[in-house]
DNA sequence: GATCACATGTAAGAAGTTACATGATTCT
DNA sequence: AGAATCATGTAACTTCTTACATGTGATC
């Protein structure tokens, strides 16, 4: 059985997108394939029922817009914007690192503009011991491994730990920058 | 309606170790659990079925161990054995690049093993065009949005960007390898 | 007048998640 | 004897995918 209301990624990004305006589906739809977060899917068939439900559940309020065509353009409820903030305040946990790194960027994104002051760098800082943690654990297995591991999954296994040190370098930039930000505020 | 028999990036990851060696199911959840393919899921439910769809489907074959407990030991059949070729050879498309990198580089893990010679030097040149033709709509949207983006939206976007470049670059040392492999074989 | 973009929806099916369930064997 | 590990499974539920469906308004 599964817990009920735990919202997908999709459900969270839709939240968000809402709380910076209100937007109807089709919006939101073409705001997924236009910009770079086309890694979400813009299909009809995912993001109208994502709506539903999160209306459903009481996160979203659709309101039938004055116009020639028939739309609902949603907008969040206080229970919306209280569950976005729960999700997005969240501790950085191993298990996110892991598998699921895509919603932890995506909880990132919307810091500045729905966290409260001081919470995107705090996010960073646990951003990085996770990721400090982790990554000896993935050279430990290639040191130990690499002679017996075909040559294409050495390097599949290194693109890996590249891409996590990148992932690394760039939470420690990215800290620099907020460090800049509040010293000129 | 779904395409029948489509099988999920989890179904070749499975089908994939299984060619390496047999395995039975409880091998496979440990191998998950305990190297860098943590990624995939090792829970039971979602192993447990994965195996009896592939066995229903006529691409895995389970043979009942003998031994102490229960135990049953998967291998591929031949038709297991061209699915996953046929898989793993497909075109390196720029929808995988944008939401499937995970399989993409899953294909490659196995390209040593179970493709042709030179399977794997074309998959990472198809790759790198891929790469190098998605990047500069990345860095295009950057240039445009970057003064109406919020900081910690734009710093995410800066990440992707950053993570697809480290990706470019590992597909070109990649194939240095592999030329040189060449060389000397 | 036809085609394209706007705009929203549903149906069928696949596959994953969490949780529960069961029993054997080995270790302490 | 009790705990841990081996080993496999199912049930309930959620969400996603692909495909189909429908109608309006704008543009050529």
């Amino acid at each position: 059985m599964v817990k009920p209301n735990r919202n997908s990624t999709l459900a969270f990004a839709l939240l968000g997108l809402i709380w910076q305006e209100p937007r109807s589906g089709y919006d939101l739809r073409k705001f997924f394939s236009s910009t770079p977060m086309i890694s979400f899917s813009d299909s009809p068939g995912a993001i109208y029922p994502a709506l539903h439900r999160l209306e459903q559940r009481g996160l979203v309020r659709g309101l039938v817009a004055e116009g020639l065509r028939r739309r609902r353009i949603f907008e969040l409820t206080a229970r919306g914007r209280a569950e976005f903030r729960r999700w997005q305040t969240q501790p950085v946990v191993r298990s996110d690192v892991v598998r699921n790194l895509d919603a932890l960027m995506l909880r990132f994104a919307f810091m500045d503009q729905f966290a409260e002051k001081g919470a995107a760098l705090r996010f960073l800082k646990a951003f990085h011991k996770e990721l400090a943690a982790y990554i000896p654990s993935l050279r430990k297995y290639l040191k130990s491994n690499r002679e017996y591991m075909p040559e294409s999954g050495r390097l599949a296994l290194e693109n890996g730990i590249r891409a996590y040190e990148t992932q690394l370098r760039w939470t420690k930039d990215a800290m620099a920058t907020y460090g800049q930000t509040k010293g000129e505020g």
